[in-house]
DNA sequence: CGCCTTCTTGATGCGGTTCAAGTAAAGTGG
DNA sequence: CCACTTTACTTGAACCGCATCAAGAAGGCG
């Protein structure tokens, strides 16, 4: 049985101190134009690659990546979607999809009317500001990235790609007490997001673990030492502002 | 003496077909919002790393770059930036810039009126669509280069690059007639851009010269065949809509 | 229980970096 | 107009970070 369908009103995500207040009538007209919600299980094709999807949705609860392959096979990750994150807006616009989504959790997703877009900037103008915000950070996380597997050592790339993680997680309330995440990457999805090889992330991840830096079992990811991490990541981010949520 | 202010209705870069056409009332707007024109030398700094600037600007003439360095001086090139495109929408939004633009060659920008953006959404909401459309396509961009980066070899990068500048350089109409663009990048840039040390970029370089696939001498890129230089680079882009031009 | 995925570890080798030196061309100042 | 400098490009040699191949161990799960 799918979960109940959650009014925007009582949406979860929404009464986190990350994301920006809006205002009644703002939230009244995103509750509008929710058409439904969408689950697809741990690795289910949210998106498959290639396909056209004139869909946007918001990612309600789970984990997700967005992702290319070349013809032979190789795969990049392009982003970890977490909680908040809007997805579909290139598929939106862009009339082809360029990147496929798939969950890496049990995931639901809030379903918007297509061609909401206008609607949006026309009568509710600070809301469409929103979402070039939301561009304009998502292409701020692909600008690290980049820098990341172009310059950055595979010590360094694998250090900071848990911080950012951690960071994003803990950001939308996903960190219990002790400061521990779960971390549904296995070790191939972290390869692939940093351009490594599978192998070689695993004895990096290793010397991580022994020189006590980070917890890494079971699903679980949970950062030991902070400063040193983000200074063998060469890592250090902006504090991040609050957020919209659409 | 700096080049005269050039009036939006007389745009020479909104002359070319692979722009979409605008209305009356928005050029008027966009014009209305036009505070100014900023020139600056090849190598110069238009936006320094680090700094906050909100200004938006589009680029009306030559090529520049956006950038990223760690600490310790490693450089990534983020994108390429020709003329139509966007500057500073990121800065314009978030809070810190977290990248620096260079200039390639003598550039002119149109400058616009800082926080001119909820002006364009409340007034001109296809504008806003647009705006919105540029961010997404930027994005795509971005999903490309981490796409190569991550998991293409030298070889498969530089060929790639070079059909996609040359595209989107002869898209802006910067090719001549037998297709030869001006290419103002050193192999310093193309390494910094691709995540590769210029030595190799020169010696893949004459892998692709000596078989014939790029004539590229003298700050000139001509492609000598396309469809050989494609299949080297495993690239197949999709062909691009007329784009909007702000 | 048997299968499949994930993680782990070792051995080998290549693609690309680094260091170094030299050439060529384009300013720059006297 | 010519020394001097600077920047871009080129080439060779040595090395190493990471990939690849292979095989085994340790869980989940039907």
């Amino acid at each position: 049985m799918p979960p109940p369908i959650i009014p925007c009103i009582r949406c979860p995500l929404r009464a986190h101190a990350a994301f920006k207040p809006v205002t009644a009538p703002q939230l009244g007209f995103i509750q509008k134009k929710k058409v439904g919600q969408s689950d697809f299980a741990a690795g289910e094709a949210v998106v498959p690659e290639g396909e056209v999807s004139h869909r946007l949705y918001t990612l309600l609860a789970g984990w997700a990546f967005r992702f290319k392959t070349l013809p032979d096979g190789r795969r990049q990750i392009l982003n970890i979607l977490l909680p908040g994150d809007l997805v579909g807006l290139q598929s939106e616009l862009l009339s082809a999809s360029p990147h496929g989504v798939e969950a890496l959790t049990p995931v639901t997703l809030c379903a918007f009317q297509r061609d909401m877009m206008l609607d949006v900037y026309a009568n509710h103008p600070e809301l469409g500001l929103d979402i070039t915000w939301i561009a304009a950070n998502e292409e701020r996380i692909m600008d690290d990235a980049l820098l990341g597997v172009g310059r950055r050592t595979a010590m360094e790339r694998v250090a900071a790609i848990l911080v950012h993680l951690h960071k994003r997680a803990a950001n939308v309330g996903q960190a219990d007490g002790e400061g521990r995440i779960a971390f549904p990457l296995t070790q191939t999805h972290l390869a692939d997001l940093l351009g490594l090889s599978a192998v070689h992330v695993n004895r990096t991840l290793q010397r991580l673990r022994h020189g006590g830096l980070v917890r890494l079992e079971g699903g679980t990811l949970a950062i030991g030492d902070l400063r040193a991490l983000r200074r063998v990541g060469q890592y250090w981010e902006q504090p991040a502002p609050r957020r919209p949520l659409i």
